[in-house]
Parts: structure tokens; C-alpha cells; sequence
DNA sequence: GCCGTTTTCGGCCCGACTGTTTTCAGTCG
């Protein structure tokens, strides 16, 4: 199997790990991160990249000297400047220098002065003592790891659905301090969120902080400064708090918003000018020349307004100053949802309500999927019960005001790529969406083929939860979703972003490959109950995070330009 | 290792907090 994207990024990543450890020029280190975050970000996989003829050299962060090891790496699955450190640095240094209190220089001593290069190793020394007199080890440190080697915290993400809960009670306690944003990953709306960082505008920064340390939820306070203070909640969740003063705010959450290689590349921008960029603001000299807001900022830097979904280097900085940043998606603009369920399989609502609960969302369309015979847990459809749905959504239809239900289904693809209901039961209705319910770990071509195949009926307009995530819980079926956009963009199928927090499925990468392909999307809800409509603002996080505009998106279209790109 | 209306060489984002020091390096975001 060719290499991929990632496998090449992670590559780059360990050998930036371990030059660091030797102490290489910080730059050089810097310079292989970055790569590393340019191929993982890339549409396409290298080796197709390269079959076109496309100049790797050509993406920022990569010149000649990388575009040829990238080459090489493609063709020969290995990196032979990473093999070599791995010689030189054997063993697990690089995941040691990511324990908290350690990093390159002191993971650097470990191993030249107590030769340490596994866990192992390092539980064996710090229990022996043997870092007393060690220049950078004191009592603390060395009481640190060896809680740390106890029980090895977990490198946890939290949904953004469930970081929201704890952000938004949190807000609501600190909200008489001043004004309280969350930045961060989470108001870049990732999928999941390592920690929340809440910036709030205070003239006594240190009561903020004071604030922080006595609610009721932290478990334990890592840091706590006259302007920073960090905590540990009991659920895991780690919250940084930084105050600032109203002058400061707009620079104070474009810096705790990020993501940090977004910020490196404004940042740059500044020192071209000759100015300088911090948390405080823009500064030319020791004068401030922008820093309330965000807008002034960019504006000074001759940038339009990026969106924080967008900032995550990965071009918009470019597009910002050609002032050609797409107008992303919104709520706002969406008419519909393609995949609601009803009381018929797995749901637990009436079709009738499920519409009037959409109606309430102001939706003019949903289309009613429901499961079809293969899911037997969910009771699903066969084509007797499909065509008395349909009468019954008849029913519905004629008493509704505003909304129109549109007969569908969410057939089963099986094992085979067929689909678990007659073409005669499908020609029948409006919207055909397809998903994988079963055979979850066929081998990446097989199960590619499959969907593939699926996607070739005529009748199928939408491919649901594409990938099959479950966000912490299981990972993705092995597919080619390369192979999958292609296949998309042939057939005139769509690709749904599923809105569950579970799911976000497509997620942000794969959006953004869709849309450079030209596939057009939906985002869909899913939904089960009359109150899992609201989900779909987190679909449409990932939409923007995958820089969509409302015409990607079908179920921004009204009613009758819907239908027109249906297939049937 | 990358990159160029300061430069093909000499720069490369910036500050807070901690722990270890005795004026500062390392880590972190």
C-alpha cells in the first residue's frame, strides 16, 4: 500500500523530536514540524500528487531538500534521516520528553548521563534516586515523575460537545470577572479539545485567576500566576484562564484562540513590517497600534478577517491577504436536514413530530431515512413498510404549513456494495441515502470497492457518515476516501457531514478535500428525537473548519433546486 | 530546513510560569 499523508507527517514529527533532543539548530526542528502539518493538511495523498506531476516544493515550508526526502519516503517506505537518530537515540525518548516537567534538554541529560531510553529505564532511575546532583533536577521535578510514572496520565481529548458543557459553566461562574470568551481549539470549533482557554478582559487580573483556583470543579492547580493560571477539572479537562486588560483583548484572543502555527505566520507578517506581535497587541516600537479587537489587527497586518474556524496555516493567510477567504457556511443557511429518523425504526418520535419540531428550526424540507430491513436492531424498513411510511408521510404532508417531507431512506450498503432494498423500492422515493452498518473492518480496498459500488446506484444521492467514526470510541473503517471524493465527483453522489458529536463524519480534512474535488455535501443531523436537531450547528462547524460556502452545501438549496441535483 | 519590497545569507514569534538557580534555562502554549 502506498505511504500516506500521515504515516510522512508522523515521520517528520518523530525526527523533529528527536533533533531536538540532540540539540539540532531549533529552526531545522521548526522547519520538519511544519512540513509535517503542510502534508497531513494536504487534499490529495503524495503519491497522487506526484503522479500528476505536482512540484512538492512548491507547498510552503517545503523546499527542495524536503520535496526530495518526501520522494524518497514515497518511494522507499522509509526515512533515512529518522532511522539514523533512531540508531543514535534508541528506545522511547521521544515520548519521554512529552511528560509533563520534561522536554528535549533534560530528556537529553537522562539519556547521556543515567542512560535512559525507555520508561522503563526512567522508572528504574527516578525510584533509584539517581537524579539527585543531575544539573536541572530538583525535588519537585523528580516527585513529578514519579507520580507521573505511577499512573500515566492520558493524553485525553474531550468532544466539543461534551468541552461545551464544561466551558459554558464555567463562562457562567467567571462572568463577573469581566468579559469571558473561550478561545482556543474549541472556539475553532475542532472536533475534539485538548484543553479550553478562556480569555477574560479584567482590570485586577490576578482576582480572575484567584477566582478560577475556588471553583467548585477543580481537581488540582497547575499553574497559578498573576495573569495565567492553569487548573485541572475532575472530569480531565485542563483550563487555562488568562486576564488581560480591555486594550489587550482583541490581541489576547487572537493569540489564546490559534492555532499557534496560524499565529506564527501573522507574527511573521509583523516582523516583515517591522512590528511586533504579542497577546498585548501590535506594537510598532513601544507604541500600540492595534490590540482591542481582533478586526483591527488583521486589518493593520493587511489582512481581511480569517474566520477562527479557518486558522490553522494551512493557507488561509494567503487567501486573507488577496482578500479572497471563502464566505463560509451558516446556520443560517441551511433549509433542511437529509437524515432524520422517526418511531418507525430507531427513533423516538413521530413522523409528525419530528417535522414540526424541523419546522420549529424554520427548515421548509427534511427528508424522512429511516433504516431499511438489514438493521433488524432498529426494526428496520422493508418495501412493504416503505411504501406505507410513504402513504403516511402523504398524510403528514397535507396538514403541515411551512415544511415538506421528502420520502427516503437510509439503506443498508452490504457486504458486497449491493443494497438492502430493490432498485423498484428506491426509484420510488425522493432522497436515497446510503450508509455502512456491518463488516466494519474489511480490508481497505474491499471495503473502498464497496462504497464505491453503492455510490454507482443510480438512485443514491447521499453517502452517510462516510467514514464510520465513533470519536473515542472506534476509530474509522479502513477506506480510501481519496478514492472515495473521486468516485463522488464522477457519479454526482453526495457526501454527508453527519452532525452527531459522536460522529462528525466527514470530519474537517476529508470536508476540505470534498470541496477542492468539487463534491458537494450535506449536513445532516441524523437525528432521532425532536431535540437532536440542534446538533446541526456542529455539522456545520466542520463545514466551515473545511472552508464550505453555502453553495457546497445541497441543503442550503430551496425545495425545488434540491430536488433538481437528487438523483432518482 | 525554509525563505526573500530589508536578504541567496542570515535571519527565523513571543511571553508567562516554574523550578532551579543566584541571575536564568527549560518548558509550555
Amino acid at each position: 500500500m502506498p505511504v500516506q499523508n500521515a504515516e510522512v507527517a508522523a515521520m517528520f514529527d518523530q525526527a523533529a523530536e528527536l533533533l531536538e533532543i540532540e540539540g539540532e539548530n531549533p529552526f531545522r526542528v521548526r522547519a520538519y514540524r511544519r512540513a509535517a502539518r503542510v502534508v497531513e493538511g494536504l487534499p490529495k495523498s503524495i503519491p497522487t500528487l506526484l503522479a500528476a506531476g505536482g512540484d512538492l516544493s512548491e507547498l510552503p515550508g517545503i523546499g527542495r531538500d524536503l520535496a526530495g526526502k518526501i520522494a524518497d519516503i514515497v518511494q522507499t517506505g522509509h526515512f533515512k534521516l529518522l532511522d539514523a537518530l533512531k540508531k543514535k537515540l534508541p528506545g522511547e525518548l521521544g515520548e519521554i520528553a512529552a511528560l509533563p516537567g520534561l522536554g528535549p534538554k533534560r530528556v537529553k541529560l537522562l539519556h547521556d548521563k543515567l542512560k535512559v531510553s525507555t520508561f522503563q529505564d526512567l522508572r528504574r532511575v527516578v525510584k533509584a534516586g539517581r537524579l539527585h546532583g543531575i544539573h536541572g533536577f530538583g525535588p519537585i521535578i523528580e516527585q513529578k515523575l514519579l507520580a507521573t510514572l505511577e499512573k500515566p496520565a492520558s493524553e485525553k481529548r474531550f468532544k466539543l460537545a461534551v468541552a461545551e458543557a464544561e466551558a459554558e459553566a464555567l463562562v457562567d461562574f467567571l462572568r463577573d470577572s469581566g468579559r469571558v470568551v473561550v478561545a482556543g481549539s474549541y472556539r475553532r470549533r475542532r472536533d475534539t479539545v485538548g484543553d479550553l482557554d478562556l480569555v477574560v478582559t479584567s482590570a485586577h487580573a490576578a482576582a480572575v485567576g484567584d477566582k478560577l483556583v475556588g471553583y467548585d470543579n477543580v481537581a488540582q492547580v497547575l499553574a497559578h500566576g498573576p495573569t495565567r493560571t492553569t487548573v485541572l477539572l475532575h472530569s480531565g479537562l485542563q483550563v487555562d484562564v488568562r486576564a488581560v486588560p480591555e486594550a489587550s483583548y482583541g490581541a489576547a484572543l487572537l493569540y489564546f484562540t490559534g492555532s499557534k502555527a496560524h499565529n506564527i505566520a501573522l507574527r511573521a507578517i509583523a516582523v516583515r513590517r517591522g512590528w511586533k506581535l504579542n497577546e498585548y497587541g501590535l506594537f510598532s516600537g513601544r507604541r500600540r497600534i492595534a490590540g482591542a479587537t481582533e478586526e483591527d489587527i488583521y486589518k493593520k497586518l493587511g489582512l481581511a478577517f480569517i474566520p477562527p474556524e479557518m486558522r490553522e496555516d494551512r493557507g488561509e493567510v494567503l487567501l486573507a491577504q488577496a482578500d479572497k477567504l471563502p464566505a463560509l457556511v451558516t446556520r443560517a443557511d441551511l433549509r433542511g436536514d437529509l437524515h432524520v429518523h422517526s418511531d418507525w425504526t430507531d427513533g423516538t418520535a413521530s413522523i409528525e413530530a419530528m417535522a414540526e419540531a424541523a419546522q420549529a428550526q424554520g427548515y421548509v424540507y427534511i427528508a424522512l431515512t429511516d433504516h431499511s430491513r438489514r438493521v433488524a436492531m432498529a426494526h428496520g424498513l422493508d418495501p412493504a413498510r416503505l411504501a406505507r411510511q410513504g402513504r403516511e408521510i402523504d398524510r403528514v404532508n397535507t396538514r403541515l404549513q411551512r415544511l415538506t417531507i421528502l420520502k427516503g431512506i437510509e439503506v443498508d450498503i452490504l457486504k458486497d456494495g449491493s443494497l438492502d432494498l430493490p432498485d423498484a423500492s428506491l426509484a420510488k422515493l425522493d432522497v436515497v441515502i446510503a450508509a455502512v452498518h456491518s463488516f466494519f473492518d474489511l480490508p481497505r480496498g474491499a471495503q473502498t470497492d464497496r462504497v464505491i459500488r453503492a455510490m454507482n446506484n443510480q438512485h443514491v444521492s447521499i453517502i452517510a457518515h462516510p467514514t464510520g467514526r465513533l470519536i473515542g470510541e472506534r476509530e474509522p473503517y479502513a477506506i480510501d476516501m481519496e478514492r472515495v471524493i473521486a468516485a463522488a465527483r464522477d457519479t454526482g453522489c453526495h457526501l454527508e457531514i453527519n452532525a452527531q458529536p459522536d460522529r462528525l463524519d466527514l470530519n474537517d480534512m476529508h470536508v476540505h478535500a470534498a470541496k477542492q474535488a468539487g463534491v458537494k455535501l450535506a449536513i445532516s443531523t441524523d437525528a432521532h428525537s425532536t431535540n437532536s436537531f440542534d446538533y446541526v450547528r456542529f455539522g456545520v462547524d466542520q463545514a466551515r473548519r473545511g472552508w464550505l460556502e453555502a453553495d457546497d452545501v445541497i441543503n442550503t438549496r430551496p425545495l425545488a433546486g434540491l430536488r433538481k441535483i437528487l438523483r432518482h
